[in-house]
RNA sequence: GCGCCCGUAGCUCAAUUGGAUAGAGCAGCGGACUUCUAAUCCGCAGGUUGCAGGUUCGAGUCCUGCCGGGCGCGCCA
């Protein structure tokens, strides 16, 4: 158990003794100012309406009463604050256990019910770009946190290759295919077509696979296999992209199956027995304005086609039989307007509430020489994933994306990238790792061999070291609780930036055999906590830079 | 116009969800390598946390109103 949870119980024990009050919360935290002691309390403080006396007498009184041997200290400080610090040997110890549990150390065993994290889920018309590089990177991070947290998780990626944009995509290739053999391909709406390049590289690939096989075939017969081919193209190049940058999935959900299923006509006649549906102007409506949307939304249209709704529900339905708990989708801002009326859907077909969650993710800001650069898949000048990833690395690109707040928007100026990426904070936090890998080398020792930790006094850089690895569960379990990545950069930041402190000052492999051996032990155990926190966003901790 | 989100150092971002003197990294200036990796460390400078009120022992954090920015408000996806 934490030392911020031990020390809690003993505070609230000491609160009963003296005031026969049984607190339901109490606060424990690190104190910024280190001279404040290793944790602290603000019950006295917190509860001075409940307790009806002085802040600062409380906290004597409690100082008094507490019992907590492994407290070396405890005072009052400030307006009724209660400082702690902790005995050295304590913190041996605590680091003797940290190293027992390894590169599990701050990691729960998963265990409940999986839910279902659904990200990315990118349109297959075309590579992946650098917003959908955001959702991967938060998606992934935030599926490896959760685990951690022992909460299971099934990830999915839901392949939308049932709609309008998969025949303007087969368009697009079909009139670059004809190209090819310099014969033309009529279309409706030629202005709709996908200009990327990558459409001539599908177009390429399907004449080297079929020849001229289509050219003499009614474009009715011949657009479905084009369509199919291309969306299949796109889908590995986008399967491809991910495993580049390590981020994986369960399952590849196909929209298509929905329709194939009946799932979608099920669906339909579900809610017209739940009641919520009506026609208007030859349309089938849903009342989700009475189920908290905006306004009521149109199920099937007038041509008798669906509208993406209804798969969209569909599939989310589908994902509650399979037995989730919970359903979180990882979206992008532009897509904000989406989850009330996939909502409205589920309630209407009577499912809990609290089944569909989202989380937003904002959009990347692309900067070229200080000014903003207007991208969109139409007008051609999309930064592919792939493209940054040749810039700047696997790495350097998992880390920028999840160091801020998923819910805060990013620049992203890609010549600053590519120039600052020799500074990126990611290269501190490896360095620090690959530091310690070169001090075991030089050991002639594995980190896995360090035994007992041989308890004895800590200096100010070491104790400082031993209480951040000490924060490491709380910091995991938190970014989980709330669904936040950029926690963990922080947090390795930090911790980083501990170790190199302690480096600079001490030297570790001294005579003296027990100090050399409790910080040999202290290195052990930084790096098995920077290797776990870098796998939790999916960067390497290389032995060597 | 309505709804949701965001305004923190010159720049990019944190801040243990209400705690003590708001912190890092870049950029700037000045120091530290005969000793386990200087991709490091130490110091200096940089702020009315968009503005104005309010809540309380205490506010970057919560409430109200403004100002500025983003996104959403299709029988598109």
């Amino acid at each position: 158990m934490s030392f911020e949870g031990r020390l809690a119980g003993a505070v609230r024990d000491a609160v009963k003794k003296v005031y026969d009050l049984e607190l339901d919360t109490v606060h424990v935290e690190r104190p910024n100012d280190p001279e404040h002691g290793d944790f602290a309390t603000n019950v006295a403080l917190a509860n001075a309406r409940v307790f009806r006396r002085n802040p600062r007498e409380v906290a004597e009184n409690l100082v008094g009463a507490l019992d907590a041997p492994y407290v070396r200290e405890a005072g009052v400080a400030g307006p009724g604050f209660v400082n702690f610090r902790l005995a050295d040997e304590v913190l041996c110890a605590e680091i003797g256990a940290l190293l027992e549990a390894g590169d599990r150390y701050g990691l729960k065993e998963p265990e409940g019910r999986p839910f279902m994290l659904e990200y990315v889920s990118a349109n297959p018309t075309g590579p992946m770009h650098v917003g959908h590089g955001r959702q991967a990177a938060y998606g992934d991070s935030l599926a490896r946190i959760l685990e951690a947290a022992g909460r299971p998780v099934y990830r999915e990626y839901y392949f939308n290759d049932g709609g309008n944009q998969i025949r303007i995509l087969g368009e697009s290739v079909a009139v670059q295919y004809a190209g090819i053999y310099e014969k033309g391909w009529p279309v409706a709406d030629p202005g709709a077509l996908y200009p990327g390049e990558y459409v001539r590289e599908i177009a390429q690939a399907l004449a080297d696979e079929r020849g001229e096989a289509y050219l003499g075939m009614p474009s009715e017969k011949a657009l479905p296999e084009i369509q199919a081919f291309a969306t299949r193209w796109c889908m590995d190049d986008i399967e491809r992209t991910l495993a580049r940058v390590r981020v994986r999935f369960d399952n590849f959900f196909n929209e298509k199956d929905l329709y194939e299923s009946g799932e979608i006509e099920a669906l339909i006649s579900e809610l017209e027995k739940s009641g919520h549906v009506y026609e208007s102007d030859g349309a089938l409506w849903l009342d989700s304005s009475k189920l908290g949307d905006d306004k009521d939304r149109v199920l099937r249209k007038q041509d008798g086609s669906y509208t993406y709704m209804a798969p969209d529900v569909a599939y989310h339905r589908n994902k509650h039989e399979r037995g989730f708990a919970t359903a979180v989708d990882v979206l992008g801002a532009d897509h904000a307007g989406y989850p009330p009326r996939i909502r409205a859907g589920l309630l209407a077909l009577g499912l809990p509430e609290d089944f569909y969650e989202v989380e937003l993710v904002r959009l990347v800001k692309l900067v070229r020489e200080g000014e903003q650069v207007k991208f969109s898949r139409r007008a051609g000048n999309v930064v592919t994933l792939d493209e940054l990833l040749d810039e700047v690395g696997e790495d350097v690109a998992r880390y920028f994306y999840v160091r801020s707040s998923h819910k805060s928007e990013i620049n992203f100026d890609l010549e600053l990238a590519v120039n600052q990426s020799d500074e990126n904070p990611v290269f501190y936090v490896q360095y620090a790792h690959a530091r310690i890998s070169s001090i075991f080398e030089r050991a002639g020792t594995a980190p896995e061999d360090v035994g007992n930790v041989p308890a004895g006094g800590l200096a100010a850089e070491e104790r400082q070291l031993v209480l951040e690895l000490l924060d490491f569960p709380r910091v995991v379990e938190n970014a989980g609780a709330r669904r936040e990545a950029h926690p963990i950069p922080t947090y390795l930041e930090t911790l980083a930036h501990r170790f190199h402190q302690f480096y600079t000052v001490h030297r570790v492999l001294v005579d003296d055999a027990d100090l050399r051996a409790r910080r040999l032990a202290l290195c052990a155990a930084t790096k098995a906590v920077l290797r776990t926190g870098l796998d939790l966003v999916g960067v390497a901790a290389p032995e060597k830079m």
